[in-house]
DNA sequence: AATTTTATATTGTATAGACAAATATACAAT
DNA sequence: ATTGTATATTTGTCTATACAATATAAAATT
């Protein structure tokens, strides 16, 4: 039976631990009625203070509601989850490109329902995403948005697992990992890349070099889409132009890739730099070199981050909508909405500016 | 006594109530031993299981601990306090400015304890930092870094009171507000724009016009650092090249003001931008007219954002240590510190690039 | 048909008493 | 000096019992 009278563990105790297990596994359900006071004596031959210390010790602990007259009752646990209203953003830095307009969405629209957004910045580094994630756990978040690091694919699969099996609801953003089938939002990196590289060949362009990083699933679409659309218009390329690095990117090592490029010149007309940094290189290099965009060489970027004053032709990626939709996707989830896991490709837009020259004609 | 043996009021709930009062005002101080069982029954009359009826309540509350042989003790509340490891930031606009390089200050300095960022964008509005900071107070945080909103400095003190009746810690970030005395931390923006100013003079500018906006105290400190610089060196300015304005900074009026001032760039040689975003203005306006900066007219600005590319001559805040600062002062705190409100003033720098020109000689 | 009363099941409050477990302290034995 | 033992104290566990309060459902009354 349910107590063993000769065990050293406190009667009561061993009653209270049966009935955690019980609601656990789901034999008892929210909202049901379990045995009355006098029931419980008369299966366990217990008396019926020492049922009520077991009971009274499971209403404080949050798992039962007590009704007078009405009998004691499962409290729904998930009901419960609903009351935690902090949202994890576990992104590489907040200081980082559009990480701040990626937040902004996410909070705007968690305000909405009363959520509260929990800033982690992981630096791309599986270490500290693994710090944050387990302090995140610790104070009991109900979802968490989560920018895979440059980790392999196994340290970002454990991160997401972690959470998973405490009931965490987990949301990619940007990145999305292979082979894992969960909720997360993107942007068409393909198509913003081939509509980009389509432009450049209007102006006129066929030798187009590219700099580009392949750290992220992200990048390689970007590359994809460069390839497609010269393949596309039967444009081969020279591959001593497309330049692409696996590491994350750094500073001084594209530096170099792009004063390397500027120095064959001679080999393009125009340049499809990764992301807005890398093209903002360009235009460093291009200063020392004497060079002048677009007159000398044209350049696109990705990301359209807010240069002010230079005038990048790029691709402007909707980093706040992203924001929203994660946090709308983990709010659905929240809700109790079940179904398989979700892929939203959000639509960036071209915007041209004047870093491209038309050429030949 | 005590108990009121006629009162339908519960006895254990007398008792517990009793306790808590006891506790609250102070008479039983943390770790202080209450009476024990045997005692409160030759005190109360009441029987042993009804007096620990109301003690083991505190317990499951968190008043009281329990110690076998040893006795009942009064838990230390503060001490409790650091479980719970949030804390708000409160900040017009993670997209903006310097804040991401704040907000990651702050969190890199909470994560050293364990605590978690909540972030809250206010758009500098009243409404939105107040219902921010109802759901703050919702979600327990133990403390919260404010910067103070463009409204009235009456509606940011029903901000900041709402939260300290709460016994919730503030400590403002980067703009103080006056008469109030409490925790803040800042920069020496007076000491900053002096130097700055001081620079231009040296450099052989006497006629130097200003644009700066005069909502937060800290762009005041910058003006007057401006002028007392001025005064110290015998230097009078034209009134008419003083421009400021009382309302928070949009882009469309400060373009008004830009382009109203290079166009009498007959009266001044070099211009004290505000901040960095009122000197990018010079740069466009300049740029739509013709003219180089600093070839016909110098340009210092304030902030030292990340512009890539423009080489302003700018005072670098140190926004990501004021993060680190506001944390530490609010751990410290947490920590028990007591003692008078703290003022940090942090030391920015002065980083010369080349918008400013020799003149004279 | 609507209202009031009554019965009853269930939890809530309260008492009395007994023994168990733990631990600080003092003291004894090794 | 360490280890073991005894003792007193305090909380922990458990039983048995009684009556109160409350909400539902059934019965009685209007």
């Amino acid at each position: 039976m349910i107590i063993d009278r000769n065990s050293p563990i406190p009667k009561y105790f061993q009653l209270q631990t049966w009935l955690i297990e019980q609601i656990e596994m789901g034999v008892f359900n929210a909202n049901d009625k379990i045995p009355t006071e006098q029931e419980f004596k008369n299966l366990t031959g217990l008396a019926r203070a020492t049922i009520r210390q077991a009971i009274q010790n499971l209403v404080s602990m949050g798992y039962l509601l007590r009704k007078r007259r009405l009998g004691t009752f499962v409290i729904d646990q998930r009901r419960e989850k609903q009351h935690q209203t902090n949202i994890g953003l576990m992104i590489p830095d907040i200081r980082m490109g559009n990480a701040p307009e990626l937040a902004r969405g996410v909070e705007d629209e968690a305000a909405l329902t009363q959520h509260s957004l929990i800033l982690c910045s992981t630096d791309d580094l599986y270490v500290k995403a693994n710090f944050h994630a387990n302090r995140l756990i610790n104070s009991s978040i109900s979802g968490v948005i989560f920018i895979p690091t440059a980790a392999s694919d196994e340290k970002n699969y454990q991160i997401i697992e972690k959470f998973m099996r405490r009931n965490i609801l987990v949301v990619l953003a940007d990145r999305s990992l292979p082979q894992i089938d969960i909720d997360y939002v993107t942007t068409d990196n393909f198509e913003g890349a081939y509509r980009q590289t389509e432009y450049l060949i209007k102006k006129g362009h066929t030798r187009i070099g590219i700099v580009i990083s392949t750290t992220f699933n992200t990048m390689r679409l970007r590359l994809e889409g460069y390839k497609k659309a010269l393949a596309d218009y039967n444009i081969s390329v020279n591959a001593s132009i497309i330049i692409t690095d696996s590491l994350p990117y750094s500073e001084e090592r594209y530096m170099h890739y792009v004063t390397d490029l500027l120095k064959q010149r001679d080999k393009m007309t125009a340049i499809f730099a990764g992301h807005d940094r890398i093209a903002l290189l360009f235009y460093s290099a291009a200063k020392k070199m004497g060079l002048s965009i677009p007159d000398d060489i044209s350049i696109v970027g990705y990301d359209d981050l807010p240069l002010m004053t230079i005038k990048l032709t790029t691709t402007h990626q909707p980093f706040y909508e992203m924001g929203q939709e994660s946090m709308r996707l983990i709010l659905r989830r929240i809700r109790g909405e079940s179904g398989s896991p979700q892929q939203i490709v959000l639509k960036s837009f071209f915007v041209e500016r004047s870093s491209v020259l038309q050429v030949g004609k």
